[in-house]
DNA sequence: CTTGACCCCGACGCGACGTCAGGCCGTGCA
DNA sequence: TGCACGGCCTGACGTCGCGTCGGGGTCAAG
């Protein structure tokens, strides 16, 4: 098929598929002799997921890793594509609840507190953080509980949450600053307490799970972005101090 | 309050403030000596109802008008946001009852055709613009039986209704560059046949209400756009045709 | 062999912010 | 009383996902 075809068969534009094509994201697997665009039926495939996927507010480029991935069969994605649209319309229903929530409050002349009103949106922005955060860890028991427990939270709890957290960071930035060894008592010590928040927070952490969390701080670049904004070196830090007291827990 | 505190109230950034600020989207409503922004319980007010519309896919411009029309209570807006959010919520259940029948048909052994794939994404740009045709006939019986009716349609129901609406088109522009009047015999026919077109696909379309479309033709600059873009003059042409037509059937 | 529809590529534009940079404000605590 | 530190200010430039020309080849139908 030629570009106007696929673009017309998907309800696309034909620069879209062109864009599609320069940032790699899609590139037909064939092309004529003048240089057209020629789609095979797996293009289409691809095509597919990648419009799902947009649909659901992947940026275009996590689109092309989580198809690229090779570990992920097709009937994978499709698993994700209906958690993703389940927690859609989990949310949709939320907020279509907050409107009517809000005609009922207006019809019997109450007014709704400001944090009653913004409870639908706060925090992670809609889609996609939150896509990915279910994408990533979506049918793992902890998730399930953090879901669970930070639904019931209040706007004064999450305030208080975040004050908790950016204490302990804190806390690890001062360890670092002072030379004091991430695998240190001292470190071990806010590591062990920055699990027990978790724990208390979100969902059970036990050492192992937070040695994997530890971790990840490096291997993740996200969450290496975020320590290494607080201090340089801060997320290295963070991770040896993490493992460390895993394994002083354990032992 | 201060941005930082209305933001962390929202769920938005700072920088999302200060931008609604510049584009006259949402100017806080009064300023400390020191140039900081002050926002008031209305202003709130109004950010939240900036974030649904945003939420469900309006660009700000059209936020703006939306929320300046004099003409727009507070019940409106909750009636119109509740509306448009059950048209979310269908079309989610739609994409995850496209998801489950590929996960069968899979399981099955048998392949969809692209046609069925690409159904659910087909035509109109998810959001938007389907938004915007809500919002401005959201409760007409026109626009409720026009929802009805193309539901039913397949891909190829498409094709041909596209090919027949582009010969109309075809047939008013080869009028107009022949120099035929717009409210002669021969474009009123046209005009007419354009008629029953909407009729037969869409909804009954009255020659009354046919006339109201030949005014938005020239009124509505996207309408105007559109038939521009096939030859100039047209927009006129088409407009005064169909409404010398209604004034023919009806007399 | 000429239209007119379709395709190519490059380049600029746009909406809705993100992200510095450089500098003023305000307050807690030494 | 000073000053450090977080919060706020205003530009200004960057980014993402395309839309929209402009100039130019291609291909099937008449």
């Amino acid at each position: 098929m030629n570009v106007g075809e696929v673009a017309a068969l998907a309800g696309v534009t034909v620069r879209t598929l062109h864009h599609y094509d320069r940032i790699g994201l899609l590139s037909p697997s064939g092309r004529t002799a003048a240089g057209y665009r020629r789609y095979a039926p797996a293009d289409l495939d691809r095509l597919h997921r990648v419009l799902v996927y947009r649909e659901l507010g992947f940026p275009l480029e996590e689109v092309a890793t989580l198809l690229d991935d090779p570990a992920a069969d097709p009937v994978e994605h499709l698993r994700r594509q209906h958690r993703l649209l389940l927690d859609r319309l989990e949310r949709t229903r939320a907020m279509v609840a907050a409107v009517e929530k809000e005609m009922e409050a207006r019809q019997m002349g109450i007014a709704l507190t400001p944090e009653e009103r913004f409870e639908v949106f706060g925090e992670h922005d809609p889609a996609q953080y939150e896509a990915e955060a279910e994408e990533r860890w979506g049918d793992t028991e902890a998730w399930r509980q953090s879901q669970q427990r930070t639904r019931g939270y209040t706007k004064a709890d999450w305030v208080r949450i975040k004050a908790e957290g950016e204490d302990v960071e804190r806390r690890f930035a001062e360890a670092l600053r002072a030379g004091v060894p991430a695998d240190s008592e001292q470190a071990m010590d806010v590591a062990e307490e920055h699990r027990q928040q978790i724990s208390r927070t979100f969902y059970d952490c036990p050492p192992g799970m937070h040695a994997g969390l530890g971790r990840m701080y490096v291997e993740d670049e996200r969450f290496t972005a975020h320590y290494e904004r607080i201090a340089p070196g801060l997320a290295q830090y963070v991770s040896t101090a993490v493992q460390a007291n895993a394994a002083r827990q354990e032992g």
